[in-house]
DNA sequence: AGGGAAACCCGAACGC
DNA sequence: TGCGTTCGGGTTTCCC
């Protein structure tokens, strides 16, 4: 794993470096990572907005500006960098803001997967985002009703943001293998007790993750230690934390899936 | 509506 | 040693 350079991520207080700033402008070296029109555009109108807040909703980070939005999105392999201000941009650099003050802000991003939205109606992309599945009104009680409705295959769905906003393939697996469901199970099979220990078992799950600082998978995600505490995902061939039986792994819906063929049984009607 | 597949990416890991 | 192939993550788009 790379050792940290010198830069401070979201958690080491990017939000404070960011606040109060202004974009005196902005370097663009790969311009799809940019969701707009064109770059001579968002050049003119980005220089010279001023950073107001910073937040996020669903696995978007939001940069409001004066006028604007910049909604970031990391994807695989991205990251946000506050680092001191020089002139040439660092390898796998693909847009760089110019901030008053001493920092830059960089959008690195190795596999160029993620994106940067620049929009004043933020609303346009964040609406059709699902519940967050660690505030107030995602419930056992809403999953359970929500599961009822659908006819899809649970992971599918799962890892659907306009159900849920937030879990990835990597969660999805740990949640499910903690609520014993399979993943192929129909959503609207699922009985409300196992809603509630899904509803659970993603909280609990998501839970860990933010307390380890994620999961550092290849050589991305600096930092995290979730990866070392895995039950299933990138288990195969290892023993279930719950029974002992050899962890298998399958596809779903094109993505690796791992579950333990003991505890996840998919029950056929 | 649901499901499958392809596309977008590239560094690491693997096979020969 | 080198070279070709496969893999995987999140999301959109297209097609059945």
């Amino acid at each position: 794993m790379p050792e940290l350079p010198e830069v401070e991520t979201i958690a080491r207080g990017l939000k404070d470096g960011l606040i109060g700033k202004t974009i005196l402008e902005a370097d663009v070296f790969w311009a799809r990572t940019l969701a707009i029109p064109t770059v001579r555009k968002f050049k003119e109108q980005i220089r010279g907005q001023k950073i107001t807040g910073v937040s996020r909703r669903a696995k978007y980070l939001i940069i409001q500006l004066k006028n604007y939005n910049l909604l970031v999105h990391l994807r695989m392999s991205g990251d946000l960098l506050l680092r001191e201000s020089k002139i040439n941009p660092n390898k796998h650099d693909r847009l760089v803001l110019r901030l008053s003050g001493k920092y830059d802000l960089a959008f690195n991003d190795t596999r160029k997967f993620g994106r940067v939205w620049f929009t004043d109606d933020p609303q346009s992309i964040l609406k059709k985002l699902g519940p967050e599945p660690l505030e107030k009104g995602f419930t056992a009680d809403w999953l359970y009703k929500n599961l009822q409705s659908r006819k899809r295959q649970l992971k599918p769905l799962l890892l659907d943001q306009t159900f849920i906003a937030g879990l990835g393939n990597i969660y999805t697996d740990e949640s499910l293998n903690i609520a014993k469901l399979h993943p192929l199970a129909q959503a609207d099979t699922v009985k409300p007790t196992q809603a509630k220990a899904l509803h659970q078992a993603i909280q609990s799950v998501l839970k860990e993750g933010i307390r380890r600082n994620g999961a550092s998978i290849d050589w991305v995600y600096r930092g995290g230690d979730f990866q070392n505490h895995f039950r299933v995902y990138d288990q195969e061939g290892k023993p279930c934390p719950a029974c002992g039986t050899e962890i298998i792994k399958f596809t779903v819906g094109q993505r690796g899936t791992h579950i333990c063929p003991r505890c996840q049984v998919l029950e056929r009607k």
